[in-house]
DNA sequence: TACTGACGATCAGTATACTGACGATACACG
DNA sequence: CGTGTATCGTCAGTATACTGATCGTCAGTA
């Protein structure tokens, strides 16, 4: 028995329509996706994210290099343990800032990048598979648009690069 | 000096381009909406989305529901168990077959669905702010397909809702 | 100089997500 | 009737994500 209590009551969308879940499911697919291709490594999307976010700014601190990749601060400073055990970058404490550790990503984290790119380019081959050209760029367009526009709601809040007196010398622009 | 293997190395693409990280950022927005907008009850999207699928599913053993809500089996035992405490659900042991829960929606749970129904619209609208009515439609018509084509790859796969009685023998086309 | 507020990093605690393995049970088949 | 196989639920272990709190440090200010 269908619960009609209210002839008033707007229809709910069913779950399989709300964004909100739809987001979340695209999501695991995506995650299963990078591991299939790039499972070898070991490695995971937010380490991906990190690693590639430090090769544009090497030496940033941790908070600033948890706001460029969207990964929590508290996440961030686990995740960074891990990639440091694995060799793919070096934690300093500041000398001008002793508040600070600073990061700077190694030859092997490097490798890694030019090792996984045809792996990741794959996985997004693969994930974008259903929609055709056209489809592509507006889906991603929009995931673009909404990440930015929500920015601020973000729980993980994109952060730009701070000015940062020394050391950062920020290479090729990432946006 | 970029590391040029091919000479037709396509210049890869910047990470707040790749669709995958864009949709983990906005999975965390997501998230961080529903939030904001349920914080009251203190549930989660997962939580919700298994109480959604219970209140049309009633008596489904955890397996199924873990399916169709997109949760993975190890994660939905302990969900299930945290939505029973919280009185949402009820378990039971399966008469008939005795390595199944059944699990039985309660009012409470019901209650829950039809509490949370504006706020959960409203979290839908908000996220999808940056989008005209055209873009919306498109948007989730894309999540879905992309969430349905790869439904197999996902490592929580959605599963068809077996028939509740009798025969079990109905082979799900998944895995 | 001492105070105060902001900030970097970390800790404790909780929830989700996934893998691989396992015990208990069900069912088909010989 | 016994046996192999598949399935349900769970456990151990790991990684991500987040909140709120805390410690140490920095910097602006009275």
């Amino acid at each position: 028995m269908p619960s009609v209590k209210t002839a008033k009551a707007k229809k709910s969308p069913s779950l399989y329509e709300l964004p909100g879940h739809l987001i979340r499911r695209c999501h695991q697919i995506s995650v299963a996706l990078f591991h299939q291709e790039c499972a070898a490594l070991g490695i995971t999307p937010p380490q991906y994210a990190a690693v590639r976010v430090l090769a544009n700014h090497d030496g940033v601190d941790q908070i600033t290099l948890a706001g460029l990749a969207a990964i929590n601060r508290t996440t961030a400073g686990e995740l960074i343990a891990r990639l440091e055990a694995a060799g793919y970058l070096m934690r300093r404490d500041g000398s001008e800032d002793r508040r600070i550790k600073n990061l700077f990503i190694t030859k092997s984290g490097r490798d890694l990048i030019d090792t996984l790119d045809a792996s990741v380019q794959r996985v997004q081959q693969r994930l974008l598979e259903p929609l055709n050209k056209t489809e592509r760029k507006q889906f991603i367009d929009c995931l673009a648009r909404i990440a930015k526009v929500n920015n601020e709601l973000s729980r993980a809040p994109l952060r730009s690069p701070r000015p940062s007196k020394g050391s950062a010398l920020v290479r090729d622009a990432d946006r």
